[in-house]
This record gives C-alpha cells, sequence and structure tokens, in this order.
DNA sequence: TTTCACTTTAGAATAATTATAAACTAGTTT
DNA sequence: AAACTAGTTTATAATTATTCTAAAGTGAAA
C-alpha cells in the first residue's frame, strides 16, 4: 500500500482523527507490505516506536474501529489469539456466527482447483475452508 | 457413526480407560452424528447427564488427549472459544505455527471448484481458507 | 471559546485455558 | 491379594487475552 492520506482515510469511515488513531493508523498502514500482527505485538511495536504511551486498551478499541471501517480484517487461527491484517482483499469455515454453531461440510462436497505451493522450506500440512454464514 | 468399543478405542491410543475416560468418551462416540462441542458446552452436558461431577481440568485434559489421539478434532472459530467435533474426516487456514506467522495468499491464487449450498434459510456470507503449514 | 458527544485511560472484571501439586487408581509385580 | 508405581484426577491458583467501567480528556461544531 503506498503513502495515503490517513486523515482522509479516518474521516471519510467517521472516526475522529484523535492523536492516538493518527499514530496507529500511520504505523499500520504508510507501507508498502501486507502487515499481520495481534494486539499484543502491535502494541509492543508501538511501545518501541513512539515515546507516548497509548493504552491498551485503546490499541483494541482503534483496532476493531478500524475492522468495522473495513480498513482491517480478522483471522481466527489456532492458538487463540486474533490475529488482524492489513490485506482486506477477501480471504476464505459452515460456521454461523448467529447461533455459534459448527455445521460439517464433507470434504467432498468441496473441491479446490487451484492452491498456491507453500513458502520455501515449507511444506503444505492441510487445507481448511471455513465457510461463514449468516441469516 | 455406530456403538463402538470404547475400552478397545481407549487402549488402543494408549490411554488408560479410567472411570472419567470412559465416561466422556462414551457420551461422545456412542451416537449417531457428528456432535460438535465446546469444553464449557461439553461439561455442562456431563454435569447434567450424570451424578458424578468430572472436574473442569479434567475435562480439557480427556478432550485434549482424544484430540492428539485423532479421536476428535479441533476447529477455531471466531469468538475465542475452540470447538471441538467428533468428525475427524478432514476439514479445510497459510499458516506457519512453527513461528504464529501469517502468510497471504491472493485470493485468486485459490479457486474453488466445488462449494456446498448454505443450510436452510442462511446464506453464505464468505469463504475462508486456511493452509496449514508444517516444516 | 464554549459545549458536548466521542475518545482515551487505568484499572477492575471476565472468560478461557493451563499449571501445580497433592490425592487417587489401573494395572503390573510380588 | 497386598504392594507398588506410573499415569490420572482434582481443586485451586495462575495466566493470558480481552472487555468493561467510569472518570478525565479532546476534536470539531456552534
Amino acid at each position: 500500500m503506498k503513502k495515503i492520506d490517513i486523515l482522509k482515510k479516518l474521516r471519510s469511515s467517521n472516526l475522529r482523527p484523535t492523536k492516538q488513531r493518527v499514530e496507529i493508523a500511520k504505523f499500520l498502514f504508510e507501507r508498502e507490505k501486507t502487515f499481520h500482527f495481534t494486539v499484543e505485538s502491535l502494541n509492543k511495536l508501538l511501545t518501541k516506536k513512539s515515546t507516548s504511551k497509548i493504552a491498551l486498551a485503546t490499541i483494541y478499541n482503534t483496532v476493531h474501529a478500524f475492522k468495522a471501517a473495513g480498513h482491517l480484517s480478522e483471522v481466527e487461527v489456532r492458538g487463540n489469539k486474533s490475529y488482524f491484517d492489513t490485506n482486506v482483499s477477501n480471504h476464505h469455515h459452515f460456521y454461523d456466527s448467529e447461533t455459534a454453531e459448527l455445521i460439517d461440510i464433507n470434504a467432498n462436497d468441496i473441491v479446490i482447483q487451484k492452491i498456491p505451493k507453500a513458502p520455501n522450506g515449507k511444506k503444505i500440512k492441510n487445507v481448511e475452508v471455513f465457510i461463514n454464514l449468516k441469516n
């Protein structure tokens, strides 16, 4: 992502550009490559980078606000940490969030035609598809 | 799944068939249909069903032991609860669990050819593919 | 500049899970 | 069948991630 007008980005999504939000937004969005982080790691990085300490709760608030505005997407992975991703292009579980219910899909009811190679030195352990449901 | 020999199942995976394990295994595996649960829901169901109370920690231990033995699989979903699934047929996130690192896959590097219909009254909100990596 | 709804903050609260260490027990050995 | 022991269970404390609360702070409109 190219350097962008942070203030415009915030205002256009009805997020008052406070000092904290601007600082976090700059940190997240003024970079070339996709950036993955947890709230914890973001907090550490921000603490290291600047002198003014932003409260952890504010980081939670802000990250969620950015997510709600579509500037971040959330990815849940094994290990009980929520990861957020500056890449908001659509990623890819039947999971009914209304009822918090899982419904099985037989493996052969999904056919994947094209799949990327694993990164260098890594192998594909397995592939999991989640189809999220709505009413 | 048909009614099975619980003791054999436990012994064959080097799990000493204790009173608690047998009770939990019967509850989980002596059923026709796939069963989804969280540790919390399983605990409630077991408490309701029997008079003898099994410690929550034991339920965690047992469920993890069953998972390690391949009798249960784990599915992580939004909302920070771990769900377990008696359906151990292979399900379908690049996530490198060695480094706890996420690597993006462009949406068009994965093509899904066949996809099931959403259950009655539900719509597909989105589809997410996780490719888990190993070394 | 005054006002006020929106924000931030520290700290308490909650929720899910794991660690601890003492008590218990299945299964083997005497 | 009593003794032994490694594997288990248990209550409770600890940990980790996250959310709540309520007081203090602050953009931005009037």
